[in-house]
DNA sequence: TACCCTA
C-alpha cells in the first residue's frame, strides 16, 4: 500500500500570463528550456497558442506544489534575467535617481528585482516540505540536472531566498558543492549586508 | 532580437 501518496501529493494548477517577448526566451530553442523545466521540475506545462489582440501566453503549470513551486520559480527567475537584460540595456535612468541619486542604478536595478522575485514566488504555506512524499520528490534524480545551466546565470543568492528552493538545494548538495562560492563578489554581499 | 515547446 502506498496509503497517503496521491493526499499529500495533490495535482494543483496554476496558471499565469507570459508577454510574448519573453516566452521566447523561456521556451528556448526547439523547447530545450521549457523542456528542461518541465524535466527538472516534473510538473506538466502547457503554453497556449498566440492569442490575437493580446501580447501575451498563457501558461498552465500542473503538478505537485512542489513542481509548480520549482517551475514557477524557474519560469520567474528566466523572466527576471531577460528583465533584467532589458533594464540594463535601457539607458533612460528615470524617477529611481530621485530617491537614489548617490546609488549605481545597476546595483539598485539588481536589489529591486531580488525584491521583485522575492515578492512574486508564491506563498510558502502552499507547500509542506516535511511531508515525506514532498522530501522523496526533492531527492528524486531529476533534481541533479544543474539548474545554473538552466538560468545562465549566478541565481545562488536568489535561491536561498526561496523556501522550497533552499530545501531543494538540499538535494543539490553534491552539485552546489563543487560550484565556486567565491563567485558570489563581494560587492553582491556588501549590497545584501543590513548593517 | 528571438528562441515556439507539449498536448
Amino acid at each position: 500500500y502506498f496509503a497517503g501518496l496521491d493526499a499529500t501529493a495533490p495535482t494543483n494548477s496554476h496558471e499565469l500570463a507570459i508577454p510574448n517577448d519573453f516566452i521566447g526566451c523561456i521556451i528556448g530553442r526547439q523547447g530545450s528550456k521549457i523542456n528542461e523545466i518541465r524535466q527538472v521540475s516534473g510538473a506538466h506545462i502547457k503554453i497556449a497558442s498566440a492569442t490575437d489582440g493580446s501580447a501575451m501566453r498563457q501558461v498552465t503549470i500542473t503538478g505537485s506544489p512542489a513542481s509548480i513551486s520549482v517551475a514557477q520559480y524557474l519560469i520567474n527567475a528566466l523572466e527576471m534575467a531577460k528583465y533584467t537584460m532589458q533594464a540594463a540595456s535601457s539607458a533612460t535612468p528615470v524617477d529611481l535617481n530621485l530617491t537614489f541619486s548617490q546609488s549605481a542604478p545597476t546595483a539598485s536595478t539588481a536589489a529591486t528585482s531580488m525584491a521583485v522575485l522575492a515578492a512574486t514566488t508564491p506563498a510558502p504555506t502552499t507547500i509542506n516540505v516535511h511531508s515525506p512524499s514532498t522530501l522523496s520528490t526533492i531527492q528524486n534524480p531529476h533534481y541533479a540536472v544543474p539548474i545554473s545551466s538552466l538560468l545562465g546565470m549566478k541565481a545562488l543568492p536568489v535561491l536561498a531566498v526561496h523556501p522550497a528552493t533552499s530545501s531543494l538545494m538540499q538535494g543539490l548538495s553534491p552539485y552546489t558543492a563543487k560550484m565556486p562560492t567565491s563567485s558570489i563578489k563581494k560587492s553582491e554581499r556588501q549590497k545584501f549586508a543590513p548593517y
